[in-house]
DNA sequence: AGCACGCCGACT
DNA sequence: GTCGGCGTGCTC
């Protein structure tokens, strides 16, 4: 029997698919591009599923305008991932299965993209080039000079001339452009590896072809990388794809290097959205293509059709990166374990500090743990020391025997790096006289005072404002900046250490494109003496000079009401001091602390992990909380205060009576103004994941008729934050 | 999300 | 007399 309706999914944020009558499409047309009328607009979507009957009136449904069948069909295991992450997340199929696919297959018409050049001057070129130019053709000697400077991809030298692209033809039919075989780099041999790390890589390569999932648990410098490699290597020979997943953009290049380094003859492609979009296009229709033998992207690469698909690789699994915020909410680490479950492969989450999600995973069995105890490379221990705040009181955010260190450091020539998450000049600008402090009028935060820029700035909404020359509510022009933020440390150590080479690494610091990189660089070759960032510096480089880490100010997420900020802060700071030390001398690292007898700071120490995990897990067994059991969340945002919270209300009367699921109260938000709308939320929890989704089902249900206009309101599921 | 329809204030 | 403000409602 023919197919009677074609289920489409279009990005609007209504549940649910489009119907329409299949007009040209065919049976196998599923997973392909179409082109269809919305009211009076046409849009793209994609046919996901047939169906035989529609819950549309049949007189309402128009046909299928056209096909694109110029690209292969999304998969089957492609379209099955969607629906499911759509109905496990209680999102829009349409958003979902749009959003994964490039920005570019949104638009009816696109433009394939060409594959991309390499250029390079041949000798005759190198001869003739900016010698017969003409003199004034600026634009063309600018070109030259970049090709004299090496091998260069013609999309960056399109941005260089307006001609460029013809330019590049002809002077390749002169016989002045070569297009250089990519020289494999020469395939670097696979280390000595150290027993626990051979030993990781034949459980991963003997669960090839299986759903195995590992957690791959490993401290700073033991050499996760190589596992992978191992890994990947095996899997390459049996002619099967590897999905990559990274937490950054980033942290992509980087570990792209290491991989096309390993395996020159491979086919790599990048999937992020820093891309341009033909580019990105061309990556993921390498992939779908099943050209690509290894696919290394970011959260929303978790969608990537691969056909050859054999093993899953999450690095840093525990970053909050994975989990989407704003949109489609959703953890592209869960959603890779799925994928791994549906297609029958194994997958490695990896980290030096777990979530404690799947740390539980590991202790109850459900995942296999692979320790790599040991570092691979020969790094003298640490040694690492409590600065009791309450006994040397900061002076300008450090005490004294941070100062000390950081002179006696600088004075041996050697590098240091102060972490402090706080952006700015100062988080508080505050009237000595009255006491008034600068607040943001549409959330309850402060402003936080930026002294290069002159500005108060808001970190929540973005508002900002010139500070004020005097008190608005007394008058009194004595107003002082309270706190730390980086810029300020940045200028205090500048007057401190005025010969000492400094950089300041955070949002601000490093807006402009590819600058992380260049400072990265900069740090890596020993350029910079002193370093001052946020947790930005965390991640993914090496820094192979550093001595030195100093942890300014980490006190906020002791006791902070997310039951989430202590795993998060361990993570932060063991990232952060394991970037001390090298290997013919041991690195220092200090942390200031008002509470230094805190368990989490003995556990840091000792680098732990297992320790904390222990302790943290047992806390949340006590209080039932994740991931002993599951949460979801309804969120609500409205203009007036106390809307969202009676709407909750009201909502909560709504909830069918579940046994086994827990309804708490509504509660104000952790931020409880935001952007000028009051903010409150109420969290469901059970035991039982498959309880806990036929209550969500019908309650999203049941609040969908109910709708009112005045209050946003989500439903979230497996909500990472409090 | 768009884009319509729809009923009330200042203008060529 | 209209142009247009954005509240409400629909799209297969």
């Amino acid at each position: 029997m023919p197919p009677r309706v074609a289920r489409v999914a279009l990005d609007l944020p209504l549940p649910g698919f489009f119907d329409y009558l299949p007009g040209p499409a065919q049976a196998d047309d599923l997973g392909r591009r179409v082109r269809v009328m919305v009211g009076k607009r046409e849009r793209v979507g994609l046919l996901l599923d047939w169906a035989d009957s529609s819950e549309i009136d049949p007189s309402k449904l128009r046909p299928l305008l056209d096909v694109d069948r110029s690209l292969p069909p999304l998969p089957e295991e492609i379209r099955v991932l969607l629906q499911f992450c759509a109905a496990y997340y209680h999102a829009p199929i349409g958003p979902i299965t749009l959003a994964a696919l490039p920005t570019a297959l949104r638009r009816w018409e696109f433009t394939r993209l060409r594959p991309d050049p390499l250029w390079q001057l041949t000798a005759a070129g190198a001869a003739a080039l900016p010698q017969q130019l003409a003199p004034r053709a600026i634009a063309q000697r600018r070109l030259a000079t970049q090709l004299h400077a090496g091998q260069a991809r013609e999309s960056a030298l399109a941005t260089q001339a307006p001609r460029a692209r013809a330019l590049l033809a002809d002077w390749a039919r002169r016989g002045w452009l070569e297009q250089p075989v990519p020289v494999p780099a020469p395939a670097s041999l696979p280390p000595v590896l150290n027993t626990s790390q051979a030993q990781a890589i034949e459980a991963i390569v003997g669960a090839l072809g299986t759903y195995t999932p590992f957690l791959l648990h490993g401290v700073t410098g033991s050499g996760k990388t190589e596992v992978y490699l191992g890994a990947l290597d095996a899997t390459l020979q049996r002619g099967l794809q590897t999905l990559v997943m990274v937490p950054e953009i980033g942290l992509s290049p980087q570990i792209a290097a290491r991989i096309s380094a390993r395996f020159p003859g491979a086919s790599l492609s990048l999937l992020h959205s820093g891309l341009a979009e033909g580019e990105r296009l061309a990556h993921w229709q390498a992939a779908l293509d099943g050209h690509a033998d290894i696919v290394v992207g970011t959260r929303l690469a978790v969608f990537t059709p691969l056909p050859r698909l054999g093993l899953i690789l999450v690095d840093e699994e525990h970053d909050a990166a994975y989990a989407q915020q704003e949109g489609l909410r959703y953890s592209a680490r869960d959603v890779a374990v799925w994928r791994a479950r549906t297609t029958g492969v194994p997958v490695v989450l990896g980290s030096a500090t777990p979530s404690l999600e799947s740390w539980a995973n590991a202790t109850t069995g459900r995942y296999r743990r692979l320790d790599l105890p040991q570092r691979a490379r020969a790094v003298a221990p640490l040694d690492m020391q409590r600065i009791d705040l309450r006994q040397t009181p900061p002076i300008e955010g450090l005490a004294a025997p941070a100062w000390q260190a950081l002179d006696d450091n600088l004075g041996r020539g050697g590098q240091s790096l102060i972490f402090l998450n706080r952006r700015g000049y100062a988080p508080v600008l505050l009237c000595h006289a009255c006491g008034w402090g600068a607040d943001c009028p549409r959330c309850a935060s402060r402003l936080t005072l930026h002294l290069k820029a002159g500005r108060l700035r808001c970190h929540h909404c973005g508002l900002e404002s010139r500070p004020p020359a005097t008190c608005p509510d007394c008058g009194n022009p004595d107003l002082r900046p309270l706190g730390q933020g980086t810029q300020r440390l940045e200028a205090a150590l500048a007057a401190r250490f005025p010969g000492a080479r400094l950089a300041r690494a955070d949002r601000d610091a490093l807006s402009r494109k590819h600058s992380w990189e260049t400072l990265a660089t900069q740090i890596h070759d020993g350029a910079i003496d002193l370093i001052v960032g946020t947790q930005l510096i965390a991640k993914g480089h090496d820094f192979p000079r550093l001595d030195l880490v100093i942890v300014a100010n980490a006190d906020g997420a002791l006791y902070s009401q997310d039951f989430r900020a202590e795993e998060t802060l361990f993570a932060q700071l063991l990232q952060v001091s394991g970037r001390a030390g090298r290997a013919d001398h041991p690195g220092r690292v200090l942390v200031q602390t008002h509470f230094p007898q805190h368990r989490l700071y003995a556990h840091l120490f000792d680098q732990d992990y297992p320790g904390l995990a222990a302790t943290l897990l047992a806390e949340r067994r006590a209080l039932d909380l994740p991931p002993i059991s599951r949460q979801a969340r309804l969120s609500a945002e409205a203009p007036e205060a106390d809307a969202a919270l009676a709407w909750l209300h009201a909502a909560r009367q709504l909830a069918p009576a579940t046994p086994e699921v827990r309804i708490f109260d509504p509660v104000p938000a952790l931020m409880p103004r935001r952007a000028g709308r009051w903010r409150a939320q109420l969290v469901v929890q059970s035991f039982s994941r498959p309880r806990l989704h036929a209550f969500l089902d019908e309650w999203d249900a049941r609040l969908r008729t109910e709708q009112r206009r005045t209050v946003r309101w989500v439903l979230e599921v497996d909500p990472p934050f409090m």
